[in-house]
DNA sequence: GGGAGTAGTTAACGTTCACTAACGGTACCG
DNA sequence: CGGTACCGTTAGTGAACGTTAACTACTCCC
C-alpha cells in the first residue's frame, strides 16, 4: 500500500545503481559516467555525493558487512536471552543470511568478489567485520556440532556461505517456484551440509530424520 | 625429445600466470605489462603468443569449462558402463569437482567470476559448456533423489557448486589439516547438502503450480 | 533582493591501458 | 653465407578513465 518510500535520497539511489553495475561488470569494468547515467545525472556530478569511485564501493561493502554482523549478533543475542537451543540459533542465522542473499543479490556478489579493490584502511575494516561474522557462526556451529574442530567448523561455515551466496547463479527468470520456496530449499541445503560435515553417526541435537539414501559410507578420499 | 611431460611452453607459462593474476585482481585490474613481467618478458611480447588480453581469458575459461565437462562425462560414462549406482556416480562427480577446486583454485575463481568479460562468441561457448556440465549433474542428482523437481535439482547443483568452489575463501595457511582432509570435509558437506534438500517433507513446495504464497514478501520491488 | 548552500553542467587534465610499429638477435637449414 | 621463422625489445598511439576546475541554475532564508 502506501508504504512510505522515504525519499530515496540520490545518495542511496547512486549506491543502489553502483552496486548493480559493480556486480554486473566488476568494479574496474564500470565507469563513473555509467553510474551517473544510471541515476539520471552524468559523470562528475557524482562527486557532489562521494569523494570518489572507490568510496562508493567502500560504503557498499562496509554497509553489507556491518548489516550482516549486526543481524547475526542480534539473532545470537535473542537466542541467549530466550531459552533457545544452539540449533535454533543456527537456524535463525541461516535464515537471516538467506534473506540477505535473496534480497540484496548485488551486494552479496560484491561482498566476496570486489573486496580487494579497496584501499588498505577500508579493506581491513571490511575484513574485520567479515571475520567477526564468521566467528559468530563458528561459535554457534560448534555448539550444535561439538565434534567439529574449530578449523573444520570454520571451513564448513565458509562453505555454507558459498552455498547460500550461490543465489546469483540461479537463473533470473522463473527458475525456481518463488522466493519462499527458494529460501526453504537453501535452508534445507545448508542444514544438510552441516549435518553431513558432522559425520554419519550419532548427531544428537537435531531431530531431522536421516532420509536414508544408501551410500556405501566412507570412501571419502 | 621423448619426455612428453615437462614442456612448460611459454604459452602455458603465460596462461598460468595470467590465471593467477586475473583471479587475484580481476581481469580489468591486471595490465598486460604485469602478465609479461610475471613470466620474465615484458609487455607487448605477449602478443607473439596471444592475439590479445581477452584471448588469454577466453582460453582459460574454455579450458576449464571443457575439462570439467569432459571429466564429468567420463565419470558418468564409467558409471553407466560398470554397474555403478547413481549415488556412486554422484560421489564420483563430487570427487572430481573437488579435485578441480583444490588443484586449480585460480581457474575456479575465474570460472564463475570473470565470464562476463568475454566477447559474445567466447562467452556463449563457455556458457554452453557450463550448462552441459550442470545438466549432467542434474540428471544424476535426480536419479539419486527422485523426489526433487528438475528446477529444484538444478538449484541444488548450483548451490553445491557454490559450496565446493568456496575453497578459495578458506584461509591460506594451515587452516585445514591438509588436502585430503579438506577434500573429505567438502565431500561430506556436499553429500549432506543433497540429503538435506531431499529429506524435507514435501508439504511446502512440490507442485509446479503457481503457489501464490511466494510473492507475499515482494513489496517494494 | 541578496548572499549562501546545494546539485548539476561541460571542458579539460594527467594517467593508464591495450595494442601496434619498427627493429634486433638467435637458431636452424640449405 | 643468405634466408627464414621465431621471440623478444623499445617507442609510440589513440582511447578511456578518474578526477578537477570553472561555471550555472535553483532553493531557502533573513
Amino acid at each position: 500500500m502506501s508504504t512510505q518510500a522515504p525519499a530515496p535520497s540520490r545518495r542511496e539511489q547512486i549506491l543502489k545503481e553502483a552496486a548493480r553495475l559493480f556486480a554486473e561488470r566488476g568494479f574496474h569494468g564500470v565507469g563513473v559516467d555509467e553510474i551517473g547515467a544510471a541515476v539520471g545525472i552524468s559523470g562528475p556530478g557524482l562527486y557532489r555525493h562521494f569523494p570518489g569511485k572507490e568510496a562508493m564501493l567502500a560504503e557498499l561493502l562496509v554497509g553489507i558487512s556491518g548489516r550482516l554482523l549486526t543481524g547475526g549478533k542480534r539473532r545470537a543475542a535473542e537466542g541467549e536471552g530466550a531459552g533457545r537451543t544452539p540449533a535454533e540459533v543456527l537456524d535463525s542465522l541461516i535464515e537471516g543470511h538467506i534473506d540477505f542473499a535473496l534480497d540484496d543479490r548485488p551486494l552479496i556478489i560484491l561482498h566476496d568478489r570486489e573486496l580487494d579493490r579497496l584501499r588498505d584502511t577500508d579493506r581491513k575494516l571490511v575484513r574485520s567485520l567479515q571475520r567477526q561474522y564468521v566467528e559468530l557462526w563458528v561459535e554457534v556451529v560448534r555448539k550444535v556440532y561439538p565434534r567439529l574442530a574449530e578449523a573444520e567448523a570454520r571451513a564448513c561455515v565458509h562453505a555454507v556461505f558459498g552455498l547460500l551466496n550461490s543465489t546469483p547463479h540461479l537463473g533470473r527468470p522463473g527458475a525456481l517456484p518463488g522466493r519462499a520456496a527458494t529460501a526453504a530449499l537453501l535452508h534445507r541445503l545448508a542444514m544438510g551440509a552441516f549435518d553431513g560435515a558432522h559425520g554419519a553417526d550419532g548427531a544428537a541435537s537435531e531431530p531431522k530424520g536421516r532420509a536414508a539414501v544408501d551410500e556405501e559410507s566412507a570412501r571419502g578420499s
